[in-house]
RNA sequence: CGGGGCGUAGCUCAGCUUGGUAGAGCGCUCGCUUUGGGAGCGAGAAGUCGCAGGUUCGAAUCCUGUCGCCCCGACCA
């Protein structure tokens, strides 16, 4: 059937909602696909459906080919087995928890790991089951602390989740792999540029994740990329470590007065002006800062631990998050200052020949862990724990030691891949799927065993594998547009075709009603519209916002014989008889 | 949770400083005209000015409180 506009459900809107920032929020709200219900949740109308409903075939189609079936799980979950995986504490506010007529606590699942996990556990008991992969296409909830950009952080989403079930190490790893592959395909067909970049696996735990970017300014996070392959989260990417220096030879270190020195780039300068260096000046890389942070552990405690790192590098705390893993990090308060009167604020340093102040064995005995860049035989100017003071030529490994290395120094543009294919570039992209392998972690904690061949239960272990449908819509939105609207890519598009007949003459509309009919019978799924008294230029509006790609223009030719092909994205008008406009645009399609 | 902004018709907004009958454009309804780039004329429907209290003869406007929304940051498997 002919989808006619003058009795469709869709309303156009002439002026930018006023709640829209992102392109992806504004155009898809102003062409009638979305409706704001409440922050961060949205209702669909028919056309936006449509799309969502296009991406989500090609993932079934893709999920089909990996060997993996569909399933779906309710959104609403009671409590408990998410009890059992401390799930139910460790998600925090972020989760939706409501309680039944009893009082009885349940959530709205923010991902279905233990729905997964038990309903296998429930049905398979041997080896002979395995592998099995299942997913499902499903409404996630998180009570975001700011949804924001429409569709790209909402508090409802839907999300693609798959669950492997192995039980062995290299099961999982084909199955991880298959997954991988389909996203790969998946992607493409969605048209989206995706970077694989390794993820931090965090308090998920296992040992493999990726995580699947688009590179986009609106994206969240940030990843660093080599032009010889390498790709990294920034929270996962490591530092080369340099070769440890010899320490013989090297000066006695010396305490200088360093009046008013309490940042970095001041000390540089008094460095410069009393102690000049033969050769080249001081520079913050030749200061070893000392950061203090606080760190929150899972029980509540909370310790200092102090970050010693070259004085031009800045501490990144979500680098520091996932190095203080499963601790929360935050920057040192004066609260905790006041509680150490070891710490000098501004000459903080790991201590001298004569003692150590940072380190467990030093005299504040609070943890002290350095950048890997600072190898033993480094030579550094540091505070010398007195207002006003510094040491000069303290080295690394004679002067001071550190309870370990961390990696919380921020990654700049340049610094080298880990795996030697040369600097990276730092780069915004937006997360649009994720592979990880969760090894046993959830089947341990809800007990799915199976028997193996030889009679013995062993601990199944699994794969997690998330796109976000909606999210992807609205990145394949955000970068498919132009200032008059959007410009769906063919495979995605609501429509295949969009038929206008302008004018008021009856054989306009006739001959309109001939294309659409014909275009249906070719196979197309067809928007034709068909509202008589609207003016042209509302029409050619319309069909430019709503974004289908290929319209066709019936109006003043048609007394000769012939439409307009009008090629959404190049902007292209070409006119053809009545008669080939099937022909034509079949000879143009590319999927 | 910190910072900033905003709540007035379906939408986008003016009015608030300086209190005095609720406004515009778009959209919607009806009639006539118009029909290749968001038409014209005429007639209409449509609002608890976020909510609650207060000041005042009188509050969209001033005061207090409160709720909500948007943006930036923190947070974000």
């Amino acid at each position: 059937m002919v989808t006619r506009l003058s009795n469709y459900f869709l309303r156009t809107l002439r002026e930018d909602p006023s709640d829209a920032e992102v392109t992806s929020h504004r155009l898809l709200v102003r062409a009638g696909y979305i409706r704001r219900q409440a922050p961060g949740v949205f209702a669909w109308l028919p056309i936006g459906l449509r799309v969502k409903n296009k991406i989500e075939q090609i993932i079934r189609e893709e999920m089909a080919a990996a060997g993996a079936h569909e399933v779906h799980f309710p959104a609403l979950l009671p409590r408990e087995p998410y009890e059992i995986t401390n799930r139910w504490t460790e998600y925090g506010d972020a989760l939706f928890r409501l309680h039944d007529r009893k009082g009885a606590d349940y959530l709205l699942a923010p991902t279905h790991e233990e729905a997964f996990t038990l309903l296998v556990k429930d049905l398979y008991g041997s080896y002979k089951d395995l592998p099995l992969s299942i997913f499902q296409i499903q409404d996630k909830y998180r009570d975001e602390a700011r949804p924001r950009a429409g569709l790209l952080r909402g508090r409802e989403f839907t999300m693609k989740d798959a669950y492997s079930f192995d039980y062995t190490d290299a099961g999982l790893d084909a199955s991880y792999q298959a997954q991988r592959d389909a996203y790969e395909r998946i992607f493409q067909r969605l048209g989206l540029e995706y970077v694989i970049v390794k993820a931090d696996a965090g308090a998920m735990g296992g040992s493999r994740s990726e995580e699947f970017l688009h590179p986009t300014p609106v994206g969240e996070d940030t990843f660093v990329r080599s032009d010889h392959g390498y790709a990294a989260n920034v929270e996962a990417f490591t530092t080369v470590v340099p070769e440890a220096l010899p320490i013989e030879g090297l000066p006695e270190a010396v305490v200088r007065d360093t009046p008013d020195t309490p940042t970095i780039q001041t000390l540089v300068d008094v460095a410069n002006a009393q102690a000049p260096r033969d050769g080249e000046p001081w520079t913050a890389a030749d200061t070893l800062k000392n950061v203090v942070l606080a760190l929150t552990h899972l029980d509540g405690t909370r310790e200092l631990v102090i970050v010693g790192l070259p004085g031009d590098r800045d501490v990144d705390l979500k680098r520091a998050e996932v190095a203080f893993a499963p601790a929360e990090v935050e920057a040192a308060t004066a609260e905790d200052f006041a509680k150490h009167p070891g710490l000098v604020k501004g000459y903080i340093g790991p201590g001298d020949q004569r003692g150590l102040v940072l380190g467990e064995n030093g005299s504040t005995g609070i943890r002290y862990v350095l950048d890997p860049r600072v190898v033993d035989g480094t030579s550094w100017i540091t505070g010398a724990n007195v207002e006003g003071k510094h040491v000069f030529g303290l080295v690394a490994g004679r002067d001071f030691t550190a309870d370990g290395v961390v990696e919380t120094a921020a990654v700049r543009e340049g610094d080298e891949a880990p795996d030697g294919s040369g600097p990276v570039h730092l780069a915004r992209g937006m997360e649009i799927g994720h592979v990880f392998q969760l090894g046993r972690k959830y089947a341990e904690a809800l007990g799915l065993k199976v028997l193996d061949e030889n009679g013995k239960l062993v601990t199944v272990t699994m794969g997690s594998y998330g796109i976000g449908v909606t999210r992807a819509l609205a990145i394949i939105a955000e970068g498919n547009n132009d200032e008059k609207g959007l410009i769906w890519p063919e495979n995605v598009a609501p429509f295949d075709a969009y038929v206008i007949a302008t004018g008021r003459d009856q054989a306009v509309f006739e001959a309109a009603d001939g294309v659409a009919q014909a275009l249906e019978g070719a196979g197309y799924d067809v928007l034709y519209d068909n509202r008589p008294k609207v003016s042209p230029g509302v029409k050619f509006g319309d069909a430019e916002l709503i974004g289908v790609p290929k319209i066709v223009i019936v109006g003043r030719g048609v007394a000769d014989g012939v439409v307009e092909l009008w090629d959404r994205r190049s902007g292209e008008r070409t006119e053809v008889p009545i008669a080939e406009v099937v022909e034509r645009l079949q000879a143009q399609r590319t999927i």
